[in-house]
DNA sequence: ATGCATGAGTG
DNA sequence: ACTCATGCATA
C-alpha cells in the first residue's frame, strides 16, 4: 500500500456536534472537554501530565472508511464572527532570515515546569522597539509594543516571537494554555499547533502580523497576574469528522516531491493520473501539494547553520535556492508576495527546496 | 513539532 | 480548484 490511514479505533466526535461559540467575555463553565486544559482558577497547568485526549470516544461509523461525498451540512470551526477580515494590507517585506537559534524542546506541553508558575515579576525584557519616529510626546523610558498602526517588521516578528516563547515557558504556560487563554479572553480560540507555528515562525507574515497582537495582549494580562486567576475558560468546539490522517510512504513521498520539483502546481488530470500511479486517492495528492505549496510559503528560514549570513543576499532575495540536494537545509526564505500583485503562477518556475528533514530513513507509522 | 485535512474566501 | 489560516492526530 501506498498509504495508510488510520483508524484509531473509531473515533467520533461528531456525535456531540454542538459547538457552543460561548461568549467570549462571559466566562461560563463550558464543557471542558478539550483538550487537557488548565487545571484551577488561572494557574497554568503545569506539571500537568497532559498528553492523552480524554475523548477518544467511539463513532458509528466512520464516513470517511469508504468513499462517501461528502455532503456536509455542518458547521465547521468555531470562527468568531470576530473580524471577518479587516484589511489589513501587508507589505511584502522581505522576511529576513531569523537567525534560528538551536531548538528549544519546550514547545511540548508537558515539560518542564516542575512546579507550577514561578511568579516572577519580571518586567519587560528585551523588546527592541523599532525605530518608530513617533510623534507622540509621552513615552517613558520604555515604551511598550510597537506602533499598532504599523505593519511589523520580519524583525519585530521575529523578535517577539522569541521573548514570547521565552516569558510564556517562564510563566509556567503551554502552548496550548495559551490558545485556549486567547479563546476565553478575547473569542479567539487557537490550537497548541498555531502557537507552535508563531513561535516557530512558521506562519505567513500576514498570518503572523495578524497574530502578535492578539498574543501580546496575552503576554501583559498573564504578566500583570502572575499568580492570579485569569478567567480561564475553554470554549468547546468541536464535531467534525475528519478524515483519518494518511500515512504517505516515504518512497511516495519522494516521488510527490520529484513531481513538486518539475511541477509544483500540476493540472487536475496530472494529480488524477499521479495519484493512479501512486496508488493513492486523487485528494490525498491534491491536498498533498496543497501543503506543500503552503509550506514554500511560511516564513520559515531556518538556517540551522551555525553561522550566519546576514549580507551575503539580501533578506527578500529567495529563489536562489539550488534544488536537487536535499541534505542542505537552505530554506528560502519565502514570504509573502507583493499582496495582489500576482497570486498564482509564478513566472519563473519555482525550483525550490525545502529539506526540512532531507534523509529521514523512514517514519511510517503504519508499518508495523 | 509536523503531516495531512478542512473550509472560507476568491477567481 | 487554489490559497490561506487553522487544527486534529501523530511522531
Amino acid at each position: 500500500m501506498a498509504a495508510t490511514t488510520y483508524m484509531p479505533g473509531e473515533l467520533d466526535l461528531g456525535s456531540i456536534g454542538g459547538y457552543h461559540a460561548a461568549s467570549p467575555r462571559s466566562a461560563e463553565p463550558a464543557d471542558m472537554k478539550y483538550q487537557h486544559h488548565l487545571h484551577a482558577g488561572g494557574s497554568p497547568s503545569p506539571g500537568a501530565p497532559v498528553g492523552i485526549n480524554p475523548w477518544a470516544s467511539l463513532p458509528p461509523a466512520d464516513p470517511w472508511a469508504v468513499h462517501q461525498h461528502h455532503a456536509h451540512a455542518h458547521q465547521p470551526d468555531i470562527k468568531p464572527p470576530a473580524a471577518p477580515h479587516e484589511h489589513r494590507h501587508l507589505q511584502s517585506h522581505g522576511w529576513h532570515a531569523p537567525v534560528v537559534s538551536a531548538h528549544y524542546g519546550a514547545g511540548s506541553p508537558v515539560a518542564l515546569h516542575g512546579g507550577y508558575p514561578v511568579p516572577m515579576h519580571q518586567h519587560h525584557m528585551l523588546r527592541d522597539v523599532q525605530p518608530s519616529p513617533h510623534p507622540l510626546h509621552h513615552h517613558h523610558a520604555l515604551e511598550r509594543d510597537q506602533p499598532e498602526e504599523d505593519t511589523p517588521t520580519s524583525d519585530d516578528l521575529e523578535a517577539f516571537a522569541k521573548q514570547f516563547k521565552q516569558r510564556r515557558i517562564k510563566l509556567g504556560f503551554t502552548q496550548a494554555d495559551v490558545g485556549l487563554a486567547l479563546g476565553t479572553l478575547y473569542g479567539n480560540v487557537f490550537s497548541q499547533t498555531t502557537i507552535c507555528r508563531f513561535e516557530a515562525l512558521q506562519l505567513s507574515f500576514k498570518n503572523m502580523c495578524k497574530l502578535k497582537p492578539l498574543l501580546q495582549k496575552w503576554l501583559e494580562e498573564a504578566d500583570s497576574t502572575t499568580g492570579s486567576p485569569t478567567s480561564i475558560d475553554k470554549i468547546a468546539a468541536q464535531g467534525r469528522k475528519r478524515k483519518k490522517r494518511t500515512s504517505i510512504e516515504v518512497s511516495v513521498k519522494g516521488a510527490l516531491e520529484q513531481h513538486f520539483h518539475k511541477q509544483p502546481k500540476p493540472s487536475a488530470q496530472e494529480i488524477t493520473s499521479l495519484a493512479d500511479s501512486l496508488q493513492l486517492e486523487k485528494e490525498v495528492v491534491r491536498v498533498w501539494f496543497c501543503n506543500r505549496r503552503q509550506k514554500e510559503k511560511r516564513m520559515t528560514p531556518p538556517n540551522t547553520l551555525g553561522g550566519e549570513m546576514l549580507d551575503g543576499m539580501g533578506h527578500g532575495h529567495y529563489g536562489h535556492d539550488v534544488h536537487g540536494s536535499p541534505p542542505l537545509h537552505a530554506h528560502s526564505p519565502a514570504l509573502s508576495p507583493p499582496h495582489g500583485q500576482h497570486g498564482q503562477h509564478a513566472p519563473h518556475a519555482p525550483h525550490s527546496q525545502h529539506p526540512q528533514h532531507g534523509l529521514q530513513s523512514a517514519h511510517t507509522l503504519a508499518a508495523h
